[in-house]
DNA sequence: ATTTAGATCCTCT
DNA sequence: GAGGATCTAAATG
């Protein structure tokens, strides 16, 4: 009698944690060209000797002055958004809706105030402490512990303790991986952002097509 | 499946 | 003083 094989992805997921940190030219490149880059690449935070990773599968773009569902929209410079001011490469952290806290890696040179906004990740190592930290139920399965951008901050321990993180050298680093196919990532409206007009319809959101992760609508552009 | 309400507090006007 | 780059549980069709 033979065992039907199991198709059920494996999470957490094996992935590469020897492999090298980004380099910081990576995110000097173009804000789009980084959000969609960033899909599949493995997010770690190290901290007292424990250690919590993901695979980054949902992203969305945030481009500076124009884009009015930006925080830097119409050229605002605030002490919340200040690190979006700064050089590329940094983690840019802050705290909403009274009890979330959520994580974007700064683009573009010092001057340019762009971001993409990290969404959804596959747990890769440190799910016990993951869900820890998310105190949640035993049988939550583990691809939901860092689904939606609040909930991935509280389980990698991300809080606003990270705000300016250097990606290259901080407690927080990105790790390289294999570029995924464009063919495995679709795009959508970013989510919550209503308020931003016309801007709340552009495609910035992209995500994996097969990520059990990802958060909210596995929608592809909607018609206009 | 989709909608609603409530939690909760920091930031900027 | 208002509202938010959210999340969850509960109610509803």
């Amino acid at each position: 009698m033979r065992l039907r094989p199991d198709t059920t992805p494996a999470l957490p997921l094996a992935a590469d944690l020897t492999a090298p940190i980004l380099p910081g030219e990576f995110y000097l490149q173009p804000t789009l060209r980084v959000a969609r880059a960033l899909l599949g690449k493995i997010l770690v935070h190290r901290r007292r000797g424990s250690i919590t990773a993901g695979r980054i599968v949902e992203v969305e773009a945030y481009r500076g002055p124009g884009d009015r569902a930006a925080h830097t929209a119409g050229g605002r410079r605030t002490a919340r958004n200040e690190v979006m001011w700064g050089p590329a490469g940094r983690l840019y952290v802050y705290f909403t809706y009274g009890m979330h806290h959520c994580c974007n890696v700064v683009t573009r040179a010092a001057g340019v105030p762009e971001a993409v906004l990290v969404r959804a990740l596959e747990p890769v190592a440190g799910v016990p402490l993951m869900r820890r930290r998310r105190r949640v139920r035993a049988e939550l399965p583990a691809a939901a512990l860092t689904r939606g951008p609040g909930n991935l901050c509280r389980a990698m321990g991300i809080d606003r303790r990270c705000d300016g993180n250097d990606l290259r050298a901080g407690a927080v680093v990105i790790l390289d991986a294999p570029r995924m196919r464009s063919t495995a990532i679709l795009a959508s409206p970013r989510i919550g952002v209503a308020y931003a007009g016309s801007d709340a319809l552009l495609p910035w959101r992209f995500f994996l097509r097969d990520s059990l992760a990802v958060s909210g609508p596995r929608r592809v552009e909607p018609p206009r």
